[in-house]
DNA sequence: TTATTTATACCTGTTTTCAGGTATTTTTGC
DNA sequence: GCAAAAATACCTGAAAACAGGTATAAATAA
């Protein structure tokens, strides 16, 4: 028997969902609902006034989007665990939510066991996930892992240093290179990626992890 | 009873860990190890040759990163589910490995019993975590997330059309606006992240999850 | 050993970016 | 309604990037 019960808030923009929430979650004495709300801002305001340990957070939201908002709440209360809860199924949007610090991301179709179950994993502070969304982690389009140029040794460190802010000129001295030498491999690095500047390289590589 | 047991290799480039792996998995009715490798190379010949359900992949390695290798062996070979066996303990570390293709993320010191229990659970198809990765993956650093400047909606479109390659005629053109407008605000934008160039811009902007 | 890849270096001219400003008109928040 | 923020637009000159090549030495793989 627990003492303080966790409190939870609920952000999502349909009322429905919003009650069918809370109707799953009431009989759970773990588990205090402190706030239901149906945009980003409202609970942005409710947060820097009261304490909630966990946050179930529809990311497609009308006033703002889900990853960034999602940031701020970290930002502000770094110790809210957030947990995403959505129908997107897309392994990107669920990468996305966690490198911007959510605790965790459950699919709609959600079982209530499973979902209570969700939400201790994430009070005993262990990234969680729904099933489906184990699924979906566990399988990587292959587009994205294809499709990656093979770069050499000297090109990889370059576009490193590219993506770092140094200037053709600023290369070429840190590697003891003709600069005429470094814009060769700044052409074909833009070549071998298929894109028109370094703008569009960076995020490319970056997208794959290279940097 | 299985009939087929799943097959297993594991590439570490200490030879004692590749026989402890060894000893602790040889009981497990469900696993059949068909190959230890101390290199990378080692494997991807191999990979090439037999089919590998798990790889227990360790990813510091003296011939190659683990970060490509993984890469390299789901797109070799997709249905092999690489579990990253390491002692780097660092968030962006897991999340590129993920982002790369591995199925879970187990760190070293993971007892024996969790081990079976992760292979498991990959090989039926869902992203795995031991505990203590499951740890670090709640815990997001406070600076990854903090620092991030607060841009407007136009900056934000702008950023995006950047990041596709599209120099700042190509913008002005296609946002009905001055190219001294979309020049000031590319300045902005280099300003708001502190930094020198469009580049280091993207970089910045696609680590924070903004593109 | 030979063929291929990688790394090196050069050239020219055009386009784009960047640094350093200033300034007006809309929106938006209080 | 008023202040602040956002979006718009302009100017100049220097620096860097990009497009389009060519070419040779060194390392590596077959």
């Amino acid at each position: 028997m627990l003492i303080n019960p966790a409190t939870l808030a609920i952000v999502d923009d349909h009322p429905i969902v919003l009650e069918g929430l809370q109707k799953l979650l009431m009989n759970v004495k773990s588990i205090q609902i402190t706030g239901c709300f149906t945009s980003g801002m409202a609970f942005m305001s409710f947060l820097k006034e009261n304490k909630v340990d966990v946050l179930l957070l529809d990311i497609t939201l009308p006033d703002a989007n889900g990853i960034e908002l999602c940031r701020e709440i970290k930002a502000l209360s770094p110790d809210t665990h957030v947990l995403a809860l959505s129908n997107h199924s897309e392994r990107s949007m669920i990468l996305q939510m966690i490198q911007n610090g959510a605790t965790g991301y459950l699919l709609k179709n959600i079982s209530s066991e499973e979902l209570v179950a969700c939400i201790q994993e994430a009070l005993s502070g262990m990234i969680t996930f729904s099933k489906g969304a184990k699924e979906i982690m566990a399988r990587p389009s292959i587009s994205e892992l294809k499709g990656i140029p093979q770069l050499t040794k000297r090109e990889k460190e370059i576009l490193h240093l590219i993506a770092d802010g140094k200037t053709t000129p600023d290369i070429a001295q840190q590697l003891n290179l003709s600069p005429l030498t470094v814009e060769t491999h700044r052409k074909n690095l833009i070549q071998k990626f298929q894109v028109r500047n370094v703008a569009a390289l960076i995020k490319m590589a970056a997208q794959q992890g290279l940097l």
